[in-house]
DNA sequence: GTGGTTCCAGAAAACGTTTTCTGGTGCGTC
DNA sequence: GACGCACCAGAAAACGTTTTCTGGAACCAC
């Protein structure tokens, strides 16, 4: 059998000359009457619309962005983008840039800070129109360094870059949105609150922690509340919030913030055999379709993320538009959904907490053994 | 003020004439050091890569994609990006695809039949490389016109395209899952089973009740296999699951299949009183994150969807890298996972579905009230 | 009749690369 | 010393567009 038995024929694409040689007409001419830019005559302009509908014409954008200097591409730096959040606020970019003929490139960064400046070197090589971008890393110098060699419109989601690089900024109303959920539990008479947050060094978590100190500034009498700060790994959560709670005179509510937590204290909560809704309170921060289905339905602090991808690609289009556009810094509202994981302060529960019957205080146990546990009773 | 007051400097990239004329060699000369393809003398080797890093190079992609016809960009067109499988298998093909120093170019149909062959021909014109799809509707006349168009390797991942149109699959083995979960419940003395899947124009759905046929054809005594065929929505999840449930000697237990229909399934069983668990058993399908921490933990048929996007993207570049191999079709494992969902049968529930103190029979009750339910009893 | 506009279409340059073509140099061989 | 060949680097073509440049034709005014 011969060797060069390609299957995969080429198909030589038909090209703007193709469609001007069976119009008898120039490149140029084609061109112009695609684009729609100058006056071409009716007969000619009629005559190159039919032969390249007759050709099914369609023009080579490659070719397009290298001549106009422009690809009608944005790139999407996510850090971590099997994150449900992030996916909508990629889904959400996507609709409103595909609307206007732009398309999305997205890459991961995989929550790894040097991931930042390589992917947004390949999108410089790659000439993206504009940049949206989580940054893992918000003073990191090798990211600073790259986004100022790339010289285009940049939008940042949910993070703080230093002054020196000018970007619009899409924000969630953390701050509101903690401060809603605090003074929700307030009033129904709690006043030992634990906030579990992420580290400080995400803007999300500084936001929450100042949503906290307006309420502890409104001086409620004999409010206590607890900032907890834990690394986003289910691991540390469980042991954070399982300290916070093992102590005398307890929390009667936990506000978690961050996204990774959620499991890790619901872990906790297990191991002291607690029962959410009834001994302890618990309002959680973006569960995704978690929320309404948990079993005691979780009350929740939440935000559009299709919103937010859609406000960062408009916000980038409207300077990709016109460059001079100044960039814009856009917050959008957080809402607070109750539901029956928040419930009144139990009747009585201020010695210490309840012991989980398993495991000693000191070693935590293995995390989700298959074994049915506390929530439902076994018989009933 | 001048009008032309632009503050964004176009900044003139470096280009290959730049590092040519710093080198003092000629273009040819600067790209055949850089791609490293043929002999170059030593001194001006150096020359040349000097020249690059003082200037810091970057080629420029869209130039190098015009030359040699090929973008290193790969399309992919999910069927609803923001579900977690989906954006998993964007997540591992993204990776995959970096490390080879491809770009994935996202492109979302939003579960619209209609968007798929727009999406295509915009991929088309964008002249990737290759082609990743989960396609909405498999026999859509459009989709497959322009699948056919477009000339570059393909890969479809869950679904089934009419043999016309060549492309390399990716499949899960939802057979063998549902078959081994339901093998399982079995095994726990299960004899009637509803099995909730979604309608058999999906490819998963099909092979789902394969999987049921598979274990009716071991003809276990006294087994009633029971598959409902429901729309991918959390209504018409809950009224089928309601309908299956709510009759004379009704199933112990329920396997879901399919990506929406989860809630839906809950929903059902709380709307007629049962515990999970306990008076019934329930197994899902791709539960993401919620399938541990729900309660009690909910036994599942789990696919790996990064590894489902890598291998996509692996398929692909393989086909790229040499056009002469052939499409390939690849079953990935699905795993069960037992968890307290499942239980032995309840001692006694034969004459009838235990009913909601809520609602008529008749008319569905409001989906997801906020008030507490069932579930975890509101006082101990 | 000459000069100046305006209108429009073709020719050609440009975008930034890669690759083919061409040709000079140096060497070995007869 | 002529020829052939290998080696390597510069010149130029090519990729498929858009845009600038050029110029012919028609029209008007003097």
């Amino acid at each position: 059998m011969p060797p060069d038995d390609r299957t995969h024929r080429p198909a030589r694409r038909v090209g703007i000359k193709d469609v001007a040689a069976r119009a008898g007409v120039a490149n140029a001419t084609v061109s112009r009457v695609l684009s729609g830019s100058a006056d071409v005559r009716a007969d000619l302009r009629e005559r190159v619309l039919r032969a390249a509908a007759e050709l099914d014409y369609q023009p080579d954008i490659l070719a397009q962005s290298l001549r106009r200097g422009a690809t009608r591409q944005v790139g999407f730096i996510a850090d971590d983008l099997s994150n449900h959040l992030i996916a909508d606020i990629a889904t959400g970019a996507e609709s409103v840039l595909r609307a206007h003929g732009y398309s999305l490139l997205v890459m991961n960064s995989e929550r790894d800070p040097t991931l930042d400046p390589a992917n947004l070197r390949v999108l410089h090589a790659r000439r993206v129109d504009a940049l949206m971008m989580c940054p893992v890393e918000e003073d990191d110098p090798d990211t600073v360094a790259a986004l100022r060699a790339i010289n285009v419109p940049l939008c940042v989601i949910e993070g703080d870059l230093p002054p020196s690089v000018p970007a619009s900024y899409v924000h969630s109303d953390h701050r509101d949105g903690m401060a809603h959920a605090l003074r929700h539990l307030v009033g129904l008479g709690h006043r030992r609150i634990a906030v579990v947050a992420g580290p400080v060094r995400y803007r999300s978590a500084r936001q929450r922690a100042l949503g906290l100190e307006d309420v502890a500034g409104e001086r409620r009498r004999g409010l206590v509340l607890h900032h907890v700060e834990t690394e986003l790994t289910p691991q540390a959560a469980r042991a954070s919030t399982r300290a916070a709670l093992d102590v005398p005179g307890p929390p009667t509510a936990i506000a978690t913030g961050g996204d990774g937590s959620l499991p890790g204290v619901i872990a906790a909560i297990d191991d002291l055999g607690l029962a959410i809704g009834e001994d302890i309170s618990l309002v959680t921060s973006d569960p995704g379709d978690l929320g309404p289905v948990f079993r005691p339905p979780l009350a929740a602090i939440t935000r559009d993320g299709a919103l937010i991808g859609a406000t960062a690609a408009e916000l980038l289009l409207e300077r990709i538009v016109d460059p001079r556009t100044g960039a814009r810094t856009v917050i959008l509202p957080t809402v607070f959904e109750p539901r029956a994981s928040v419930g009144r302060v139990p009747a009585r529960r201020g010695a210490g907490p309840v012991r989980s019957p398993a495991g000693t205080p000191g070693a935590l146990p293995r995390p989700r053994p298959a074994t049915p546990r506390s929530g439902t009773t076994p018989r009933r």
